[in-house]
DNA sequence: TATTGTTATACTCTATAACTATA
DNA sequence: TATAGTTATAGAGTATAACAATA
C-alpha cells in the first residue's frame, strides 16, 4: 500500500542530497580559498556570468541570498577590481553590476579547477548512470522551486 | 585546456545540489509538521532504522549532527513514546537507543508520505535518466565524506 | 586518564526592521 | 507612496568549552 516493495526501498532524496551537497561544498572551499574567494563571492561571480548588468536585489534573488547579505561581498569584490558597480543613469537608485575582465578570468579559473575535481568524482560512476545523473540533476535544478516544494510560492 | 568544450558546459554540482536539497527539505516540512516532527527528530527516527541499539554520540555522528544538539530531540521523542532510552547495564555511561513500536509506525507513515511526493517529482524525468539518477545518487551518498572532499578526513 | 551524556556559552549564518536617497 | 541600497538589530542554527558520572 505504501507503493514500495522492500526490494526497491531507498533513502529519502533530501537525506541523500543535503549531506552530499555539503560535502561538495567542503570540496570547493580549499579551491576558493586559494583564490581568496568566499562561497558567496563565488556565487556572485557565477551569478553575473551571462547577464552583464543587474540590480543588486535581482542578483541576490538569483543566487538565493538576501539583498542585505551580499552588500559586503560586493564591496569586497569591487575593491579588488573583480566587478564594476556603477549607478544606473536612468534610475540613480539602482547600481549596474558587471564582471571586469579580471573578474571573468578569476571566475573561469576557479570554476575550471572545481569542475576538474568534480569530473574525477563523476568518473567513478558507470558511464550510463553518470549521463542520466547529470541530465536529471540539471532538469531538477532548473525547475522553479515551487514545483519541487509543491507550494504556490511567493506570489 | 580547461577540459570543457563550451557545448558541454554545466553548472557546478554543488550549485545545483544545494538549492535542490533545500527545496526538497522545504517539501518535506509540511509532511513532518502534520506528524509533529521537526527535521532532526525525523533524522533520528531514520537513524535508528536498522540498528536497534546505539549510543547517542554514534547516532549523532551517523546523522551528521552534533552530540549536544540531539539531546533535546531525544528528550522529546522519549517523552512522546517514540523511542526507548535506557542505560546500558554493561557501561552505565552509555544510553541504549531504540525505536518503540509507535516510533516505527510514525517513521514508516512519514517516510511513505514523503517518498510518494518524491516519486511524483521523479515521474517527470525520462525513465532512463531517472534510473541513472537514483543509482548515481545512492552511490555518491554512500561514499565516505572524505572521498568527496578529497581531505584525509577526521583521523 | 579517557569517555558518555549533559549543560552553558560563544560564534556564525540568516532574517527582520529601520533609515537614506531617489522616484 | 513606493523602491534600491544600506545599516543595525535580532533570531535561528551550530559549534566549542566545561562539568559530573563512569570506566
Amino acid at each position: 500500500m505504501a507503493g514500495n516493495t522492500d526490494s526497491e526501498r531507498r533513502p529519502d532524496l533530501a537525506a541523500m542530497m543535503v549531506p552530499l551537497g555539503r560535502a561538495l561544498v567542503a570540496a570547493e572551499l580549499p579551491v576558493l580559498r586559494e583564490h581568496g574567494l568566499a562561497m558567496w563571492a563565488y556565487a556572485v561571480l557565477l551569478g553575473l556570468d551571462d547577464e552583464p548588468v543587474h540590480t543588486q536585489a535581482a542578483l541576490a534573488r538569483d543566487i538565493g541570498a538576501d539583498k542585505t547579505r551580499i552588500i559586503g561581498v560586493l564591496d569586497d569584490l569591487e575593491e579588488r577590481g573583480l566587478i564594476h558597480r556603477q549607478p544606473d543613469p536612468r534610475d540613480r537608485r539602482a547600481r549596474l553590476l558587471s564582471l571586469t575582465a579580471e573578474g571573468r578570468r578569476v571566475r573561469d579559473t576557479v570554476q575550471s579547477a572545481i569542475q576538474e575535481r568534480e569530473e574525477r568524482l563523476l568518473a567513478r560512476l558507470p558511464e550510463e548512470d553518470r549521463r542520466g545523473f547529470l541530465r536529471a540533476l540539471q532538469t531538477l535544478a532548473a525547475m522553479p522551486r515551487a514545483e519541487i516544494t509543491g507550494e504556490p510560492g511567493p506570489s
